[in-house]
DNA sequence: GCAAGGTC
């Protein structure tokens, strides 16, 4: 019997039915599927994994943090835990009975790895004379067939390349993380965490926000007016633009100020042509979608839903070039129904299809696009939502050029010239199915040399220059993919991961003070890890693994010795880094001034996770306040008028936050409650 | 209760 192996069951589907023919049989054993064939005259059997199926940990001795000196397990020899263990079982099975094992996971590297998980595994020798390796870019019928026709062997050195970032990460990642809660003696639920692309994307985050906070505005002045003729009106702007002098700002708003007409002195028109948008990868579907207001992780688990659903392509992909295999027309035929129909049927009719293609052609998957019509019934409205915005990318990247005319005018006013522009689609190519999300300037009146204008609204405006703007998640994972940080599958995980961890609060994406404390300290005092250069560093060193110019050993040994050398420091400065981590925190968790001693009150949890206020000279004095378990809570300087304790927002699913007192026995708060305005505080 | 990378 011939034993395949594939990273997912999805692909193992796939393949089996590519190889026979789609005349085959599926054993389902638990959750494990497990297709049967016959194939060149032998038995053959495809299995999925599920990506990874070990783990890499610390020996059982070391898992105590506080038992386990953290420098000790730079130089510990991790161990492999089987994660997955139904696959194990299955993949052990199956193993016994076969002639020879055909790896077939992703060609990628972290697919080398996982397939020779699997062969030592199920084999215990990843030099076994009865394992092949099938290599396919993608998972067309000739694709597959014809790796399976010229079968190599696993590249050791690849998978040791993956290995060596599994191990580096762990060995880093682990000992710093465990460093710094010791420090500051945050454990438990309580614990900060730090690692090679984590630190680096909360520290650009923290970046960010001093530059915000450093920025001095400059202030600049726009002579603007309001134009109108037959009913339409149109906004102009001083031709001077941005005026940083406000002496002249004020002398030529002077001169025009008051004025009721003015004369079009010229009109010029330019076309420009809009290229329709390159296909979706991961990042910019992301982008994309999050202007939906979802959050990353949200989104991609929509997409992972759908995925599985049949309703989209994988949504994990850094490609950006739809694969020759990819039957373009066929996806339209299957798409043309309902509000895709007219579209579908326009692009349909022409002969030859030209999508556009972006910078990154990757062999792994093709771009996201979407495989099967679905109704939004059939969704419902947030699937919908998330499907509605590939089908429209999709036929975007087929349509033609979207063309705009730009209407320019001077203006007359006084004797100043005066600014306006307004544009025109013209020929809406791909803009008629696909939204852009950016604004496009009004269209103006049609107007000729000499025209008169009514003229209004003359002002002079103040403004000033902005700040640079927070990140979105979306424009976040942007800079982490520009940057090299995280993958394609990772990225929405580890911003949720620094969520979740209350380094980052989302909406605007923002640190905390205990992320700005936690960048604070390692920038510090070990900066390294809160930089990009690591994993561009480690990227080099894999490749140098791979092509077989580095050992393994050897990279392992300059990062532990470059660890230790980190820790050096951090173990010398641990007092004050716990002082400063902990100052911060402990100003993140006053929410006020004890009504009864005048001290801090402090948010706390107690011993069974439930929040509440209490005052910070406990147990000397007793005063506390319970909270709400759900939902965002925010605290105001302000005190009760009533009781003078101290005042909280509430944010509810629905309706606008509110402010309240905290004090349930508060005669405002009991009003409140009465009218249903609150939600059961709970005993603490 | 540690990382980051696969996948569900």
């Amino acid at each position: 019997m011939k034993l395949i192996i594939c990273e997912k069951d999805n692909a193992a589907k796939r393949i089996a039915s590519i190889l026979s023919d789609d005349d085959m049989t599926v054993e389902k054993v638990g959750r494990v599927p497990v297709y049967r064939f016959m194939w060149e005259g032998e038995e053959t059997c495809v299995m999925g994994l599920r990506g990874h199926i070990i783990e890499l940990d610390f020996p059982k001795g070391m898992s105590s943090w506080e038992g386990t000196d953290p420098r000790s397990l730079i130089d510990a020899r991790p161990v492999k835990n089987v994660s997955e263990h139904s696959i194990a079982t299955k993949l052990k099975e199956l193993s016994g009975e076969a002639s020879s094992i055909l790896v077939a996971t992703d060609f990628d590297r972290e697919g080398e790895l996982i397939g020779s998980e699997a062969v030592e595994m199920a084999l215990g020798d990843l030099e076994d004379k009865r394992v092949f390796r099938a290599r396919f870019s993608s998972l067309t019928p000739d694709e597959v067939r014809s790796s399976f026709n010229k079968l190599t062997r696993l590249d050791l050195a690849l998978a040791n390349a993956a290995e060596t970032r599994q191990v580096i990460d762990l060995v880093w990642g682990a000992t710093l993380t465990r460093f710094i809660s010791l420090a500051s003696g945050r454990l438990g639920h309580a614990f900060l965490s730090v690692g090679r692309v984590q630190s680096p994307t909360l520290a650009l985050l923290v970046d960010r926000e001093k530059d915000i906070r450093a920025f001095e505005p400059v202030p600049y002045w726009r002579v603007e007016a309001r134009f109108e003729r037959d009913g339409i009106t149109f906004d102009g702007t001083h031709l001077d633009g941005d005026i940083h002098d406000k002496v002249r700002a004020a002398l030529l708003f002077s001169r025009v100020k008051g004025a009721s007409e003015g004369m079009v002195t010229s009109v010029t028109k330019r076309n420009r042509t809009e290229k329709p948008p390159v296909p979706f990868n991961t990042t910019q579907f992301i982008r994309a979608a999050n202007s939906s207001g979802y959050s990353a992780a949200r989104i991609m688990s929509i997409a992972e839903d759908l995925y599985t659903r049949g309703f989209i392509s994988y949504p994990r992909t850094d490609n950006t070039v739809y694969p020759k295999g990819l039957d373009l027309r066929k996806t339209l035929e299957t798409l043309s129904q309902g509000p895709y129909r007219v579209h579908c049927e326009q692009l349909l009719s022409r002969e030859t299809l030209v999508p556009s293609r972006g910078e990154k052609e990757t062999t792994d998957h093709p771009p996201i696009y979407p495989t099967t019509f679905a109704s939004k019934d059939e969704l419902g409205p947030e699937r919908f939502k998330i499907y509605d915005l590939v089908v429209r990318r999709f036929l975007a990247t087929l349509n033609d050029p979207a063309r705009i005319e730009i209407t320019s005018l001077k203006i007359d006013v006084l004797g100043e010239p005066f600014s306006s522009s307004g544009s025109v689609l013209t020929y809406p190519g791909w803009r008629s199915v696909y939204d852009p999300g950016e604004k496009d300037e009004p269209p103006l009146p049609v107007l000729s040399m000499g025209d008169g204008l009514n003229v209004s609204d003359v002002s002079l405006s103040d403004k000033e220059t902005k700040p640079p703007k927070r990140f979105s998640q979306g424009s976040l994972i942007q800079e982490m993919e520009r940057l090299g940080l995280g993958t394609k599958s990772t990225r929405h995980e580890i911003i949720q991961k620094l969520i979740q961890r209350r380094f980052v609060e989302d909406n605007p994406t923002r640190p905390t003070l205990s992320g700005e404390a936690l960048i604070g300290s390692l920038e510090k005092h070990a900066k390294h890890i809160t930089e990009p250069v690591m994993t561009s560093r480690l990227e080099q060193d894999m490749e140098r693994i791979a092509g077989g110019e580095l050992a393994q050993s050897s990279v392992l040994m300059e990062s532990r010795e470059m660890l230790h050398s980190i820790m050096d420091v951090l173990e010398e400065h641990k007092a004050v880094i716990g002082s400063d981590i902990n100052g911060a925190l402990r100003s993140q968790d006053i929410v006020g001034k004890c009504p009864r001693c005048g001290n801090d009150l402090l948010v706390v949890r107690s011993m069974r996770g439930k929040r509440y206020v209490r005052c910070s000279k406990y147990p000397n004095c007793s005063r506390s306040y319970p909270l709400p378990q759900k939902g965002k809570v925010s605290f105001t300087s302000e005190q009760c008028p009533n009781c003078k304790s101290p005042m909280m927002m509430l944010y509810r699913r629905r309706g606008a936050p509110f402010a309240t007192c905290m004090n349930m026995e508060c005669p405002s708060r009991k009003q409140k409650d009465e009218a249903g305005a609150t939600g059961g505080a709970p005993d603490v």
